[in-house]
DNA sequence: TTGAAAGCGCTAACAA
DNA sequence: TTGTTAGCGCTTTCAA
């Protein structure tokens, strides 16, 4: 049978009011002796608090959903990570439920957390957001992360998708690349607008000339990259350069180019973005530029905190930077990152 | 305000502990139409029973503990899928906590977990289990899924690792290979001493001698699998296939094996085991092995939900088979699947 | 077949 | 500075 606060109450000699008190820091006088005696006893009697009493008694439960549409893609492990980590500091666990691109079952999750007093909702990588009139009804705080589709809006933590482009695109400048080819994302991505005007603006900046045909467009995966390569190739062999919308195209490019007989980097350079594991295990290990997950997953934890705690100065948005990651299919030489703090981008990566 | 049993009570007509037995299904005479008024009601007041005061009287709380080491690794994501896809089916939500291969940080986990009520336990992929005495002590069951190290125990979920390592050596042998190298994982690893068994049992009863000189060591790594390829072939210049412990060892095997001036599938023939993304995006594509992540999921969750319900024949071990993958290492036709049912390792991809 | 009421462990208002 | 007590929403025993 576990220890209730009763018996540490009775261990001490006092009233579990006094008890309470003491063990929830509540600003009410208590005499130092007692404090003592109660801190040693419960200490001593090893009590746990019961979350569910207090719960029933708060409508808080020192616990807070997380929401994805999918939990096992190679962004939202991370995410999630970023999220515990921060939250867990603060004392917090997290439920974590995967909605599978399912209204239905978005709602379904929202009601299992609510009716768990949850205090508060993370949405992770969802798509839709249809169900959070039911949070705004029973005024629980909630937040979004890495919304990859369409605004992100209100409460949202995002990559700074510009930044990124920049920081591949002048890199790839910087070592004397005029001819920039770029594969982009699918349209209704909302990194491929940004990633793409990321790219351009760069251009113009170095004074290049913007040229369409540059331009193709894949769809995140490897042979659409292999594809948009062969295409570029046809529409404009002379370039010299490849920024690709995430490293599985980048890769898929880079077979085209070898298939084609030319080598990487030594007569195409090309930098890819996400810092996705094939980046490091591809030959030529790919530069890339990172998607800073695990930063925004903590970024939303903070935000979604700020919110429990009712401050009134939130953010409405928190756009996370990556940086770049300099290895082998630019032929630069290696060098120190660029965006920031050094090697950011190769912490948490998992065993084996 | 949220609806409680009482206005669901008061709509009705009725008293709450009729309401209760009827929301609950207990066997106890209740009028039909009782019943029926109740439900109806129920229904439009849109009435959801709060878990807290439900745990407070039954210390019961429809939720789950996942306990893993790391919740990010490419295992253990997918492990986490099949375990909640099936507790939620059962109508259980999932608490998930990383310990990081910290002793210490797995206790105050299942404090955390104790205290909130939760019914069961699932560690994924932990290392050690010092701790289950204090869930022995709350009498909360628990199971263990993908244990590593050492033997799994009581209550484990884990790969047939022997059975995979079959699959991969009589595919290689059927197609007409004899000297086969073999390429095996750390010396700790519980996969490591059963894939090799495998290997050689499948040797055995081809009747092939067993060769020391065709067996190295890696580390699970990539570069692991070039240096380990380099020896084997100063050792054995003139093996014709090998079967490697993992996809990133096959991965830098094969590297090695070009970097040597031998083709693969044509000079040597490769398999891997893991089914990880490498393995589909490499080239040659990898034939592998799967690693039923996902199938371990769902069968630990069984197995808890067996024990929760205090069934007596609860098996102590399951043993959820792979199956093998063919692709393009190996040089064999594209052919079915063998072990399991068609694909089995295809689904349950990441988009994008 | 239904209802009344106790009480799970805790917090917080009120009293002393 | 400390204690008493109501009550959060629910399940379950006992009585009707």
């Amino acid at each position: 049978m576990p220890v209730t606060i009763r018996d540490v109450a009775e261990a001490a000699g006092v009233s579990i009011a006094t008890v309470s008190r003491v063990l929830n820091n509540i600003d009410h006088p208590v005499s130092v002796e007692t404090r003592q005696r109660i801190l040693a006893c419960a200490e001593s009697l090893g009590y746990r608090p019961n979350v569910a009493a207090r719960s029933l008694r708060t409508d808080r439960s020192a616990t807070v959903g997380i929401i994805a549409d999918d939990i096992i893609g190679p962004f939202a492990t991370k995410i999630i990570r970023g999220i515990q980590d921060r939250l867990r500091q603060a004392g917090y666990l997290c439920v974590i439920i995967s909605a599978d691109w399912d209204p239905n079952a978005e709602r379904e999750a929202i009601h299992d957390l609510v009716s768990r007093s949850i205090d508060g909702i993370i949405f992770s990588e969802t798509w839709h957001h249809t169900a959070v009139d039911l949070l705004d009804l029973a005024s629980k705080p909630y937040v979004f992360v890495h919304r990859q589709f369409a605004a992100p809006g209100e409460y949202s933590t995002i990559p700074d998708e510009r930044y990124g482009a920049h920081l591949a695109m002048n890199h790839l400048i910087g070592l004397g690349h005029r001819r920039i080819g770029y594969i982009n994302g699918p349209e209704h991505y909302y990194a491929s607008a940004l990633r793409l005007a990321g790219y351009r603006e760069e251009l113009e900046s170095a004074g290049i000339v913007f040229d369409p045909a540059l331009v193709a467009r894949g769809d995140w995966g490897l042979e659409s990259g292999y594809i948009a390569m062969q295409y570029l190739l046809k529409a404009q062999p002379r370039l010299t350069a490849l920024f690709a919308g995430n490293d599985l195209m980048a890769a898929g490019a880079i077979y085209a180019l070898q298939d084609a007989g030319l080598r990487v980097p030594e007569d195409v350079a090309v930098v890819g973005y996400d810092d996705r594991e094939i980046s490091r295990t591809f030959r030529p290990r790919l530069t890339t530029v990172t998607l800073p997950c695990y930063e925004m997953g903590q970024a939303a934890a903070q935000m979604l905190l700020d919110r429990m705690e009712g401050k009134a100065e939130v953010a409405a948005e928190v756009q996370v930077r990556g940086c770049l990651l300099v290895r082998e299919s630019c032929g630069a030489p290696r060098e120190s990152t660029t965006g920031c703090e050094d090697g950011a981008g190769e912490k948490r990566q998992s065993r084996r």
